[in-house]
RNA sequence: GUGAGCGUAGCUCAGUAGGUUAGAGCACAAGGUUGUGGCCCUUGUGGUCGUGGGUUCGAGUCCCAUCGCUCACCCCA
């Protein structure tokens, strides 16, 4: 036996049917929204990657699924979503002075971690991307989208978690201050004690005891940033509260992506375990600037497919059910019975019959077992007066009809 | 990469201090007025107890290894 990879998984049956749904109604509000699709290669040079997530990132440094190909070029399935659309805009000169784009993609990412609830080695990811516009619209915009979706799919439990990274220049200014703050502080794990010289904003969220006591006295990053970010920040403030979209002020939210500036987001949802969030994203402005491309200001955010669906109310998908099951015996019915049924499938009515041996008793339960509405009886006495019966399954109860009625039955259900 | 827990029928699990033919519920199939479903009843199909060693007269039960799954850390959607 050979079984699937892991941290690859099958989804069907009604797992499939919830995501069939959840991708229509995720498309409708794209198109609400005015985002235009994307399908994005799976595959991408890994230098992509290495240049936008940044080199010392998790992802980057022991996540990717990296190898060379038949010529030798190193090549990646993709993590994330963002670099690619950046790449994509690049490379079909797609921006011009002004312009706003709104791109979204769904599809599988990839990333070689250890497997636990909602985090799987491919998982699935819907993500918008807004570019062009450097104002606070952009990122209500994109906020808004996100918090109109997920109350309409009853996702209940949730809460955006909002931060300012601040500009390049005033970031700069944080960074030298917080730097100075933990040298002096002793209390760190060892993972900090090497993030401090990497990326120190990392330690900011640390999930240890320890560091989380040093992280409370620590400088703010709200207290550092521009006039220009703080103006930024409280436009977005005023225009979330403006539609009442719920938020939380959440200096600790850093990201792990190294391309984020000023605005940075995170939605948690409850019963999700420790992979609490379901959606992050962010303002990117110097990305497709650094890749080598247009000069563009950025907004995005991803979703986490399986991890929404893990928060799905259980009534999210209706039931499935057949609007007639055929019942008969041998090929005399059958001669009778098929072209008519045939005829109704073209009509859009939901049939099916049963072909194989079985008595009348096993065949009702097979019709009672597909939820079908109504059930059609040909017997022998039936074809011999010319006739069958029609059951409505509800009600129980059932009439006789001439064989003539079988060529437009939609009328009678 | 680190830690913990768990692997018994398709699914959810029970299997007592190791003891003879390994169980239940659900699901599936057939039957219960030889032409009528759901509820109920009866019967049946289905497992080399993850795999490989070891201890023992005897192992699903104890020990070791191995594989797999799950959760958590890390990181992230």
């Amino acid at each position: 036996m050979i079984n699937s990879v892991r941290g690859f998984k099958d989804i069907y049956g009604k797992e499939a049917k919830v995501w069939e749904k959840l991708e229509k109604r995720l498309r409708e509000s794209f198109s609400l929204w005015g985002f235009e699709e994307v399908r994005l290669p799976i595959l991408e040079k890994t230098e992509l990657f290495q240049r936008s997530i940044g080199d010392t990132t998790d992802i980057v440094e022991k996540e990717m699924y990296t190898f060379l190909d038949k010529s030798n070029e190193s090549v990646t399935m993709r993590p994330e979503g963002t670099a690619s659309i950046i790449r994509f805009l690049n490379e079909h000169k797609l921006y011009g002075p002004d312009k706003i784009l709104k791109f979204f993609y769904i599809g599988p990412m990839f990333r070689y971690e250890r497997p636990q609830k909602g985090r799987l080695r491919q998982f699935n990811q819907a993500g918008v991307e807004l570019l062009g516009d450097s104002t606070p619209y952009a990122e209500f915009e994109v906020l808004s989208l996100m918090d109109n979706f997920l109350e309409s799919i009853g996702i209940k439990d949730r809460m955006l978690f909002l931060n300012n990274l601040g500009c390049p220049l005033c970031r700069q200014q944080y960074r030298k201050t917080l730097l100075e703050y933990l040298e002096q502080n002793h209390n760190l794990c060892e993972d900090c004690i090497r993030r401090k010289n990497t990326n120190p904003l990392r330690v900011l969220d640390c999930k240890s005891e320890t560091c989380k006591e040093t992280i409370k006295n620590s400088p703010k990053i709200l207290d550092f940033i521009c006039e220009n970010c703080k103006n930024h920040m409280a436009k977005l403030e005023e225009l979330l509260k403006m539609c009442k979209i719920q938020y939380q002020i959440d200096p600790y939210i850093v990201r792990g992506l190294d391309y984020y500036v000023k605005t940075v987001f995170e939605v948690h949802a409850k019963g999700l375990g420790s992979q609490s969030a379901i959606l992050a994203g962010g303002r990117y402005d110097n990305l497709s600037k650094d890749l080598g491309g247009y000069d563009i200001p950025a907004v995005g955010w991803a979703l986490g497919i399986e991890r929404t669906v893990l928060l799905l109310p259980e009534n999210f998908i209706e039931e499935e059910y057949l609007d007639i099951f055929f019942i008969y015996f041998n090929e005399r019915a059958e001669k009778i019975i098929l072209p008519p049924l045939n005829n109704l499938r073209k009509k859009g009515i939901k049939v099916s019959y049963d072909p194989s041996k079985g008595s009348l008793k096993s065949k009702m339960r097979k019709a009672d077992k597909l939820k079908s509405r109504y059930v059609v009886i040909l017997g022998d006495d039936e074809i011999s007066n010319g006739v069958f019966i029609l059951k409505n399954m509800n009600l129980g109860k059932q009439i006789t009809l001439p064989l003539e009625k079988l060529e437009n039955l939609e009328k009678e259900i």
